[in-house]
DNA sequence: GATCATACTTACTAGTAAGTAAGTTGTCAA
DNA sequence: TTGACAACTTACTTACTAGTAAGTATGATC
């Protein structure tokens, strides 16, 4: 048979391209399994609920990130090369043709997901804005970057940016990315 | 019966505050028929197809828009007025629980659109997009604003800013796109 | 008073959604 | 060789989706 593990993360990669593609109303368990080839149940049988195979899918993501902020080579980099390493989380997410990126697209359906998955949005932009409020907060003090006011509100401020620009690319052009990321690293500076 | 267009201009006005709360793809006929006490039929007598329901709502905030930008106060109005007045915009859309604006929403619905919803929809960014443009090219011209680069980079980011705040208040806090609105403001001064 | 359009309702259709119960098959460990 | 389990398939259910065809009540017009 298949490898342990390896349709099940085929489903979460998958899910997560069609989530981010078409938001959690835009995508059903049909949608997974014909591209797998595979029956409806086979998906059933990984995930028995889609609130289970969302939530699996934030989780991940959230591990992932935890992941890239603890990588050795992030501990030697300077302030302005950590924001650029972050902005490029950003334009990553739009090298796949219509993504947008997870948190955009699970804050647009918010409204919509089940309290577990609402759960998980909520922490998952928490992880963000905490480890940008850091990075904006450590790189002022050292000199780096230069901003008036509250290194969250500045953080706050930087992820709105992000999120609206890689959004705003599917109505108009993927320049608009570039574009924004420009402003933001010159709201930065002294 | 009921008074000309009463009940199309009320499924416009329900369908757009199911739009900004639940997307494109969250929201049904049914949806808008139980609220308005009225049969599934009546709403397709009204819009044969969602798509053309999906067009109305775009077309009257456009209208909108215009009717706002060609407002008699607006011609006596400072360029940072003209600038609070457009935040005022996004402001007013977090008013209504759960809502986000509408270029927020119909940017990430794009990909599932109907091709006639996705040009109106790229059509409506780009009035946001050039009534900005211009607001902050006459205003640096005139010394009330500052900023470097092209007006339309900035407008792209000011814009970008807004969506993306407007949208995350969701997932943490509604003080979010106020925070976004200071910074958006500060990075327009000298 | 007949005709006609407007604004619906009733009663359906075909398709898709998530989800489930029960059966099948390959693999591995005792 | 025999269980036992993982990883499915088959075959279904219930609920909801957009959309339609045909009929009806109401008011305005000729």
């Amino acid at each position: 048979m298949t490898p342990i593990n390896d349709t099940k993360n085929q489903i979460i990669d998958l899910a997560e391209s069609l989530l981010l593609q078409r938001g959690y109303n835009g995508f059903s368990y049909t949608h997974i399994s014909s591209a797998l080839h595979v029956k409806n149940a086979a998906i059933h049988y990984h995930f028995p609920t889609k609130t289970e195979l969302g939530v699996a899918i934030i989780q991940r993501s959230r591990q992932q990130f935890e992941k890239w902020t603890l990588h050795p080579r992030m501990s030697s980099m300077s302030f302005a090369k950590k924001l650029d390493a972050f902005c490029d989380i950003f334009r990553d997410f739009l090298k796949f043709e219509g993504h947008v990126c997870l948190g955009s697209a699970l804050e647009h359906d918010f409204n919509t997901l089940p309290e577990t998955m609402q759960q998980e949005t909520s922490a998952f932009i928490a992880d963000f804005l905490i480890w940008l409020e850091k990075l904006l907060k450590d790189g002022r003090e050292a000199g780096d970057f230069a901003f008036f006011g509250k290194p969250k509100e500045q953080a706050v401020f930087v992820l709105a940016a992000l999120q609206g620009a890689s959004q705003m690319v599917r109505a108009t052009d993927t320049t608009y990315l570039d574009m924004a990321i420009r402003r933001i690293k010159q709201s930065l500076k002294q």
